[in-house]
DNA sequence: CTGAAAGCGCTAACAA
DNA sequence: TTGTTAGCGCTTTCAG
C-alpha cells in the first residue's frame, strides 16, 4: 500500500467494495448512484486522499475543459486586470486557463499550435492575430478562437474589439468643439491596427474642417520618459508647434504633460491640449488630471469569455465580431467647451 | 475520412504504412527511428494535420508538464510583470502554466486541490499560503509547491520571499541617518506578514534610539486617494504630526505626497519625509521622485521557477526558503544625508 | 530499427 | 442502481 503512487478509482473501488465504474459515478454530478454507495466511496476516497484524475477524464471525454490564453501585450496598462477577469470568468464556468506569452506572429502561431496539442477546448488571444494557416487548423479541429482587442472579421474568427474609428472621431470632434486647431498625433506602435484606424478617423474628421489641421504625426514614442523628451523636441520648432497633442497611451501623455509643466512652462490646457488613451489610474490623479479615452475593458472581457464558451458548447454557432465604443473623459488637459450655444457637451 | 475527429497516431501510422508505435517514436526526441520512417511519418502527419495529443501522453507518462500558478494578489504593482516572467521562464523549460485566481485561504485550498486533479507537476503560489492540510496532500502526492512572496518555512514548503526585517531595518536607519525623529507608519493590510515583520523591525530599531519615536501606526490605508485623504487627517492634529511617513505601498505614498504638495503645502522632504515600497514606475517620475524600497522581483521569480523545476525533476530535494534583500532608493522625498562625517551614504 | 501488446485512469454504453 | 467491457491516444517494454 505504501507505493509512491496516487490512489486511483480502482483503489477506492477496492476499499469501498464496489466497482470502479461506481466510483466514477460518485464523482460525476448527476450520475445515478445510491446514497449508500456514495457514502462508502466518499469515506474510502477520503482515507486514500483520492482525487479524480482529470487528465484521464479528458482523454476519455475528449474535452479538456482547458482554455488557452495567449497574451501578447503585457505592457497594456490593464494587463493584470484583464488577466484576472478572464481567468475568473472562465473559472466561473469551470474551465481552467493555460496562459502563454507570445510576441510576434511567428510565436503566436507556435503557441497556438501547442495549445492544440494540449487539447484546449478554446482559445482567447489578447492583442494579436493568428495567421490564416493556424486559423484553418483551429477550424478543422473545431476549436473556437476569440480575439480580444483585435478585429478578426477577415480571419473568420470571433473577436471583441474597440471601435477605433469611433475613438478617432470622438477625439477629433472634442478637440474641434474646444477650438483647438493644430493637432499633433503621437503613437507607440505604427503597425497597431487600432492606432491606424483611429488616426485615419482623426485625419478624415480634421479634413472636413478647413480651419483645423494635422501639424505632425510621430510614431515610436512610448512611455513616460519618451513623452517627456518628445515634447521638448516638438517645442523646439516654433513654427510647427501644435495646440493639441493626441497620444495613444496615457503614460506617454503624462510624460508630455510633465514636460510641459516642469521643463517648458507650457500652459495646459490653454496653450496646449493633451489627450491620452486608456484612462489609467494615474490619469485621474488630481495633480495630473489627464483628459483621456476610456475603454470598456470589463464588458469586453465578459463578452469575449461568453463568446468563447458559446462557441465551445455549440460548435455550430458562427464567429461574430463585437465592437465596443470608447468614452471621452474630459479632465484638466483640455479646455472646457467655450461655445455653449450649440449645447453640445461631448 | 471526413469524420469530425482529429487525426491520431493510428491514422498517421496507417497512412505512412508503419506501426502506431513508430509514429510515437517519430515525435519523441531522441527515440531510435530510421530517417526513412521519420520522413514518411512527417509527410503523413502534415497531410492529416496531426498534432500529438499531450493529454494522452500525460496519462501514459504520468507527467503533465503542467504547472499551477495560484495568484492571490492582483493589485500588486508588478502583477503583470510577475506573471509574464513566471510563464515565460516556465515555458522556457517546456512547462505550461495554469493560472488561477484565489482570494482567502479557503479558496486557496480549493484551487490547490483542483490543481492536483489536473495532475500538475508543481505549483507556484504567489502571495498566499496553503493550509497544513493541503500541504500534506501535496507532500503525499509528491508535487512540489513554491511560495513566492511569502515565507513557507513553517509549512515545510519551498519559498522565495523578501527579507521584511531587512527592509524595516533599512528604512529605519536611513531615516535615522537623515535626522528624522517622529515616524508614522501606514499600511494597507494589517495581516500581511511582510508588513508585520517590517513594522517590527522598524519599531525595534527606533527603540534603540531615544531621540526617535513612532508617533502613530495606521492600517487599512490603500491606494492613491486613500493616502491623500489620510495625510489630511494626520495633519489636522498638530501635536502628533510626524516628520516622516513610512508607507507600505508606493501608490499610497504618492497620494500622501500629492496631498502634501497640493492641499496642505507641506514641504517634502524638509518638513516631512515620505518613503514608499515597491518602486513602481511612477515613483521615478521627475515630478514625483519618491524615495522607496526596491524589491528584486526578477531574481525572485527566477529563483522560484528554478526551485520548482528542481523539485519536480528530483523529488528527493528538500524544501528550501530563500530570502532576498531589498534596496533603499534615495530620491526626492527624503533629505540628503546631512552628516557627512560618517561617510555612510545608505 | 520496428511491431505487438499491455497499460495510464477514466467514461460510457450495455446488461443485469 | 450496479458491474462488465471496451475504448480515449499515447508510451513503453519486449521480441524480432
Amino acid at each position: 500500500m505504501n507505493i509512491a503512487r496516487r490512489a486511483n478509482s480502482q483503489d477506492v473501488a477496492a476499499l469501498a467494495g464496489v466497482s470502479q465504474a461506481t466510483v466514477s459515478r460518485a464523482f460525476t454530478p448527476g450520475a445515478s448512484i445510491s446514497d449508500r454507495a456514495r457514502k462508502k466511496i466518499e469515506a474510502a476516497a477520503a482515507k486514500l486522499g483520492y482525487q479524480p484524475n482529470i487528465i484521464a477524464r479528458s482523454l476519455s471525454k475528449r474535452r479538456s475543459r482547458l482554455v488557452g490564453l495567449l497574451f501578447a501585450n503585457w505592457t497594456h496598462p490593464k494587463a493584470a486586470d484583464l488577466l484576472k477577469n478572464i481567468t475568473e470568468a472562465l473559472t466561473e464556468h469551470d474551465y481552467k486557463v493555460i496562459v502563454q506569452s507570445a510576441t510576434g506572429s511567428r510565436l503566436t502561431d507556435e503557441v497556438l499550435r501547442e495549445f492544440l496539442r494540449y487539447q484546449v477546448d478554446g482559445v482567447i488571444v489578447f492583442s494579436a492575430a493568428p495567421t490564416a494557416e493556424i486559423s484553418a487548423e483551429y477550424a478543422r479541429a473545431q476549436v473556437p478562437i476569440v480575439l480580444l482587442n483585435q478585429n478578426g472579421q477577415s480571419l473568420n474568427t470571433s473577436s471583441v474589439s474597440v471601435d477605433a474609428t469611433g475613438i478617432g472621431n470622438q477625439i477629433a470632434s472634442s478637440l474641434l468643439a474646444r477650438s483647438y486647431k493644430r493637432l499633433a498625433l503621437i503613437s507607440a506602435n505604427p503597425k497597431s491596427q487600432i492606432v491606424i484606424d483611429m488616426t485615419k478617423a482623426i485625419v478624415s474628421t480634421v479634413a472636413e474642417h478647413p480651419h483645423m489641421r494635422i501639424i505632425s504625426q510621430q510614431t515610436g514614442i512610448d512611455g513616460y520618459e519618451a513623452g517627456m523628451r518628445e515634447i521638448e523636441n516638438i517645442w523646439k520648432q516654433p513654427e510647427t508647434r501644435p495646440d493639441a497633442i493626441v497620444c495613444t497611451s496615457d503614460n506617454t501623455a503624462l510624460g508630455i504633460l510633465a514636460g510641459c509643466r516642469q521643463n517648458l512652462g507650457i500652459k495646459v490646457p490653454e496653450e496646449l491640449a493633451i489627450v491620452g488613451l486608456g484612462d489609467i489610474p494615474a490619469s485621474a490623479w488630481q495633480d495630473q488630471s489627464l483628459s483621456t479615452i476610456k475603454i470598456p475593458h470589463d464588458e469586453m472581457v465578459s463578452k469575449a469569455v461568453m463568446t468563447l464558451i458559446t462557441g465551445i458548447e455549440d460548435p455550430s454557432v458562427q464567429p461574430e465580431s463585437y465592437r465596443y465604443q470608447a468614452e471621452f473623459i474630459q479632465r484638466g488637459t483640455t479646455r472646457i467647451i467655450s461655445n455653449p450655444k450649440t449645447g453640445e457637451t461631448q
